[in-house]
DNA sequence: CGGCAATTTGAAGGCGCTCAAAAGTAGTGG
DNA sequence: CCACTACTTTTGAGCGCCTTCAAATTGCCG
């Protein structure tokens, strides 16, 4: 048992757990969750890998008191659930409404690891990426990182729909909401973004934001 | 070019390099570091993988103005060097008199990945548990997990003996010199851990640690 | 329109950082 | 062996960024 193991052992999920699933077929047939429904939970057998048709997923870890981590978003085209133990370290939840494709793959070796290897080390270079973030930038650096994120797996567009709230960036970026909402909020007056909507960002200068990143 | 490429395009080494390597042979025997002595750098053409025989290693990342984040350190056993890309994303330096294996793979799928896979994995796995440290600990707590997570990988020894500086295990946890140093203080005030030289640490008391690190 | 949740904004306080200096450690050479 | 130097670590004081607590505002959906 490792430490952030006994951390955990304590946890219980905070709210009821409401599936809220649409449809979910057998085999390798894609799974349609609604927005908050939980794809797996913490100690239960992996299932496989996850590849995400559409829509978007968190997936974290929680201490005993409550506090979240979000190590990382997954959308539209990426693949996440890789694991090295038979169960499961960490939650997934849809953000949105999201279609899962599932890979049931009982064997992680021979080609079907070869093809797979690539995808695993997009996740340990994403996670890495995310260390210097969480460990060596402000807030504002943080918030910068994260839309211009954001922006280039969207395909770099300059308006962008968020899938996430308020909550689950705080979680991601190691900030209470408040800071990310304040952290917004002044880049808004300096006229770096704009929000049209809630979940809408439109980056209006994004070399202010890519010298914020740094 | 991701946002984090581009932070460290300005990027200068802010010593002179002094590469301190007693013997390196050609092909698969170990190759020899020195304390401090560089074994990859940011922007190098990758080699291959990396396997600890014998010391340490710090593998970081650095931000334009001189910042680091090490994402973590690798001893006896361990293997490092995973890359995405032709070009190495980090640095990896010795920590101390260093003995390195170095498998050239040119060729990362078929059987080759298919081993390679699950130590990948494990990478993945403690960079994103090192995520949660990160983002949601505070001082005391990160500097408890790193003493047991050094102490479990040294075997659960009770008195360890830490290859690497202050100034190390702030970059890795976050934290400056003198929290660090402080937290230390702290903990042997309470009679938690005892330090007998500069880098040795004894775990007096594993539990209150463990209670810490939650 | 009313009600609920998410977001925003404000005020006060705390944790960790920066700056600074003292104490301890190691390495070198006389 | 000891003196000298350079570096690391420790300790102290003050400050700033972010958090917490609280309340106002906005947005959304019936």
């Amino acid at each position: 048992m490792t430490v952030h193991d006994k951390i955990l052992t304590s946890f219980h999920r905070s709210t009821v757990f409401d599936p809220k699933i649409v449809h979910r077929p057998a085999g390798d047939a894609p799974t349609y969750f609604a927005a908050g429904a939980e794809i797996y939970a913490q100690g239960e057998k992996c299932g496989g890998l996850y590849t995400v048709e559409f829509g978007a997923v968190r997936v974290y870890r929680l201490l005993a008191d409550g506090r979240r981590q979000i190590s990382a978003f997954h959308l539209a085209g990426e693949m996440f659930g890789f694991e090295t133990d038979v169960t499961h370290h960490f939650f997934a939840e849809a953000l949105c409404a999201t279609g899962i494709r599932i890979q049931r793959t009982t064997l992680l070796h021979g080609d079907l690891a070869g093809a797979l290897l690539p995808m695993a080390l997009q996740s340990l270079v994403r996670a890495q990426e995310h260390l210097l973030v969480l460990g060596r930038q402000n807030a504002t650096e943080r918030v910068a990182a994260f839309l211009l994120d954001m922006s280039d797996r969207q395909g770099g567009l300059r308006t962008i729909e968020l899938p996430m709230a308020r909550a689950d960036i705080g979680d991601y970026l190691g900030l209470s909401i408040e800071t990310v909402s304040r952290v917004f909020s002044r880049l808004r007056q300096k006229d770096v973004i704009r929000l049209p909507n809630l979940r809408g960002v439109e980056i209006v200068k994004r070399q202010a934001l890519e010298d914020l990143a740094a």
